[in-house]
RNA sequence: GCACCUGUAGCUCAGUAGGAUAGAGCAACGGUUUCCUAAACCGUGUGCCGGGGGUUCAAAUCCCUCCAGGUGCGCCA
């Protein structure tokens, strides 16, 4: 693997051994200016050990540096020690590095023999698949690609919200009002007609409340008639949210929601009973928080049954036993910061100490522009029917600015999915935002058909050449600084790839991707690439190869698609 | 009331584990196409980085405090 600062770590390293190689590594940064730079290391931070003013001390290791084969020269500015590679050396590097390792440029092995769990997406049975559950199932499905490419063992698990009391509520409703016909037919509408059907009824007559409670504690106890309608409705859901998941080609490696540790919650409650960590309140079983300074957690309901916070104890303590993981992590939103602090807590005080490699990863709100989302008052924007549309306006532009194109309907779904994951995987998570279809539906600037646009244009160009990749081009004909832009960026890659992993946020790829499409397009608008000068001509394209293999990484990390032509 | 998150250009947002003159996109205005895809490129303007203190050689970034918005706090998930 290339490493310029590794490299230049080493060196300073000679120079400096007051500190460990690995700080200096840290302490290398990349100047705000190329001009400045190609990387920078700051000073001043010396001065107090070596009680000299900063630029004295950068001048005094410059000149005891070994430049090596790699180091063209050196700058001190202010504090800076600036360091400029060998253009020549850099460019072959870099390019080398990607004609080498294909389309496996910025993997790696570091999490090799590391089981990682990501559970995502997560929808409610009976529910509708709403534009709400988009950044779950995105940002999952990213982290998921992200972690695989670093050679991670990676598991996708949906844990569907296929368990609760709202089933006996569902129970209750189909059994008065329901029709099974339609049940059939279009399950999700029928089954949330009879979910808002109930809570009107019940505000009338609250006594169907009791008996949903009941219907819920018949199902945990495996009653025949309840299991069975559970089932159903189950399996009917389950199929249409699988539509979904076909077109955003999105798979997992198991759907155990929560209902899959309806048996296994008993066990846990034992272990927490004989940890003595269960106390009455209320005639409800909790867990005192307190010194941690959290809210106590309830378990256990007065009558008995028991709540979400049970089954993902299971859930945890069952993974922990089946994939030994290495980090459990839970793509959820934001809102529940709070639940999974104290799951953790309780974790710690049944003695799992692997409680720390439970990581919960949140994210912000959808709200839309008329408010926040709500399925009973059905102020909900379905996520299909944005998908579907987004596709739609696609093939408008296609019509209109490529009415020839081949398989119309492949490619206008892969930049009209492209261009929804892409916007939702281009902001920080954790911010709340607002659904408008204006934003989704914007196909220029920073966005998904952007950055695949660059890369059709990319293969496209490398398709008109006609010719094979030739390793063996002269680097100094790409020394020029719009070139040398996009070899910057394509060299940080793998660096960006796992900053991505390391604070679970797929949109610093999203964002680096698009800086890369920036300087292509720069590059593609000032240089003319299949030139009659042969090895002009041979460089250019090596550079057009590696950018389309970089994007085309990218995209597919984000889970997006990168046609050859649009 | 308590806890957590957010506050950067008219709008949407970046800002790399404190660092050099705070950057993109959108919107606005102007320009580029007999030439490899104009879903592109170039140019023009805008900032009390929510306010106030503090730490530091250096703060949008760390600490304190206040303000605004959001979220969460026992029988939902």
């Amino acid at each position: 693997m290339i490493n310029f600062k590794k490299r230049l770590s080493k060196e300073l390293f000679k120079n400096i051994p007051q500190l460990a190689e690995e700080e200096i590594l840290m302490m290398i940064e990349i100047p705000p200016n190329s001009e400045m730079g190609d990387f920078a290391f700051p000073c001043f931070k010396l001065a107090k050990v070596f009680k000299k003013a900063p630029n004295i001390i950068a001048d005094d290791i410059a000149k005891g540096l070994d430049k090596g084969d790699f180091i063209d020269r050196v700058e001190i500015a202010g504090g800076y020690l600036n360091f400029f590679i060998d253009r020549e050396y850099f460019i072959e590097t870099v390019l080398g590095e990607v004609l080498l390792r294909k389309e496996t440029y910025g993997s790696s092995l570091i999490g090799d023999g590391k089981n990682v769990i990501v559970e995502f997406s997560s929808p409610n049975i009976a529910k509708p698949f709403h534009i709400g559950h988009i950044r779950t199932t995105v940002i999952g499905s990213s982290l998921y690609n992200i972690y695989k490419f670093l050679g991670y063992n990676t598991i996708a698990i949906n844990h569907l919200g296929d368990y609760g009391t709202q089933f006996g509520k569902l129970i209750v409703a189909f059994k008065n009002w329901g029709n099974e016909e339609e049940v059939r037919t279009n399950p999700i509408a029928a089954l949330l007609d009879l979910y808002v059907k109930f809570h009107k009824e019940a505000e009338t007559k609250p006594e169907l409340e009791d008996e949903s409670r009941q219907w819920f504690k018949k199902l945990e106890n495996g009653d025949d008639e309840a299991v069975k309608l559970w089932e159903w409705f189950r399996e009917v859901s389950l199929e249409e949210f699988n539509r979904v998941y076909d077109i955003l080609d999105i798979t997992f490696d198991s759907f155990a929601g929560e209902s899959f540790y309806s048996d296994k919650m008993p066990a846990v409650i034992n272990m927490m009973e004989e940890r003595g960590i269960i106390e009455k309140s209320d005639g409800a079983d909790i867990v005192d928080l307190e010194p941690f300074g959290l809210p106590p957690a309830l378990i256990k309901k007065g009558d008995g049954s028991t709540l979400y916070i049970t089954r993902d104890l299971a859930a945890a303590i069952y993974r922990k036993e089946t994939y030994d993981f290495y980090k459990n992590i839970y793509v959820v939103g934001s809102q529940q910061i709070l639940h999974f602090q104290q799951m953790k807590k309780i974790l710690y005080l049944m003695g799992f100490e692997w409680e720390k490699d439970c990581v919960h990863v949140p994210f912000g709100m959808v709200g839309l522009e008329d408010g926040t989302m709500s399925t009973r008052e059905g102020r909900v924007v379905f996520l299909e029917d944005v998908l579907n549309k987004a596709v739609e306006k696609t093939r408008d532009i296609i019509n209109e600015k490529n009415p020839n194109l081949e398989n119309l309907d492949e490619i206008a779904k892969q930049v009209g999915i492209g261009a929804v994951i892409f916007e939702e995987l281009s902001n920080n998570r954790i911010k709340d935002y607002t659904f408008t279809w204006d934003k989704v539906l914007n196909f220029e600037g920073e966005t998904g058909p952007y950055v695949q646009y660059t890369h059709a244009r990319a293969s496209s160009v490398l398709k008109r050449a006609g010719t094979d990749i030739d390793s063996n081009f002269k680097p100094e004909l790409l020394a020029d600084d719009i070139t040398l832009e996009i070899l910057r960026e394509i060299q940080q890659f793998p660096e960006i790839v796992e900053d991505a992993q390391r604070k679970n946020e797929p949109s610093i790829i999203t964002r680096h991707i698009i800086d890369i499409a920036q300087a292509f397009n720069r590059f593609y608008h000032e240089h003319p690439i299949l030139v009659e000068d042969e090895e002009l001509k041979k460089a250019r394209l090596v550079v057009v190869f590696a950018v389309k293999q970089v994007l085309s990484i990218g995209l597919a990390l984000l889970g997006i698609k990168a046609p050859e032509k649009m």
